[in-house]
DNA sequence: TGTGTTAGGAACTAATCGGTTCCGAACTAT
DNA sequence: ATAGTTCGGAACCGATTAGTTCCTAACACA
């Protein structure tokens, strides 16, 4: 029963998403998240406690559009085989200069915060399971430890491809190395 | 022919190398620069030009020890396999709360900082050859592209299983998986 | 021993940080 | 229409930022 909001909550959070994502927490002052979120300060103290907070919803919204199109991509491939299906993840165009904010927000943060390091590890987790469905459904991996293992080898491989590719590594083409990895051939 | 430094310039690099590695660039002030360097503003001013140029510094430092120490106790390993001896670099005691300084530079400044780019990149590489090494050593690899390969993903396996580390996830034995990863069982 | 140079440290500076306060305008509900 | 509520925005706040200035004391060299 009063003024409602102007803006909409969910393209503001999806600004902060983008930018934190890009720049990360300390480098993104209140200015550029204000500008990305396309919102004053007034309106922003008034519909979040504080920068953090924004920060973890950030991560909450990166969890819940860009995991889910992820996991989305991987279970509805018609790839003939796990590694050109796991491949779109490693793929340049996947890559970009921002990384993966997961990846980011555990090495920024996770040693100082346990609320990120918390959600990270639960986003990780989604992400590898993501990972294993894939290696099931092609049928890799003799035994559900197996699987697992391999789960991990991949989605570490993916962490570690995207921490290199912020310092602009050159773009290296893992789809023969998962490949290998994952016994389709050799 | 005047007053000598009092402070011991690599003992002073050690504590900008630490403090940087494990808070990193930003989440480190001036003060608590200082600190860990064991000098004061004005001695800090007098003989470096800022806190970026000491973080540089730093990274060199880091390569110059933690990097040079590795690939020796890669080198100088007696151990029986590859897997055996690369494990070394993915164990707990190696890892710690501060992940690895290369990994932790490319994400938290790559993509902005040239400088930080073109350093950390000749740092994982020169990293890579000490694994690659490591693989010839052992006959793993039957080509030189192979053992390429093969050392980019031990390299990016590595850094992953850093930043996950960062967030304090599980322990994982990873003896087992490179075991398999090389080729070496099953 | 005297002179020139520089290290070390305290005090200072301007800019920026995240966060708060306050007020007028806009909207809902009656 | 009007009363009540809350939004959006400008101005403001103390704390903190990296970096500078200036003075004193310590040292090397002649």
């Amino acid at each position: 029963m009063a003024r409602p909001r102007e803006f909409e909550m969910e393209s503001a959070m999806e600004g902060a998403m983008t930018i934190f994502w890009r720049q990360g927490f300390r480098a993104t002052n209140l200015p550029e998240l204000l500008d990305a979120m396309g919102l004053t300060r007034g309106s922003f103290y008034k519909a979040f406690e504080d920068k953090e907070s924004v920060y973890l919803g950030a991560l909450d919204r990166y969890d819940e559009i860009v995991i889910t199109q992820t996991l989305e991509k991987l279970q509805g491939s018609d790839a003939p085989t796990a590694s050109a299906c796991l491949e779109q993840i490693f793929l340049p165009s996947a890559t970009s200069k921002c990384g993966c904010f997961i990846c980011n927000a555990m090495v920024e943060l996770g040693p100082d915060n346990p609320k990120v390091a918390a959600k990270t590890k639960a986003m990780a987790a989604r992400l590898k399971s993501g990972i294993v469905r894939v290696l099931e459904h092609h049928g890799i991996g003799e035994t559900p430890q197996r699987r697992d293992e391999l789960g991990d080898v991949v989605l570490h491989l993916y962490f570690g491809h995207q921490a290199v590719g912020k310092s602009g590594a050159a773009d290296k083409d893992w789809g023969a190395t998962l490949k290998r990895i994952l016994g389709e051939s050799d």
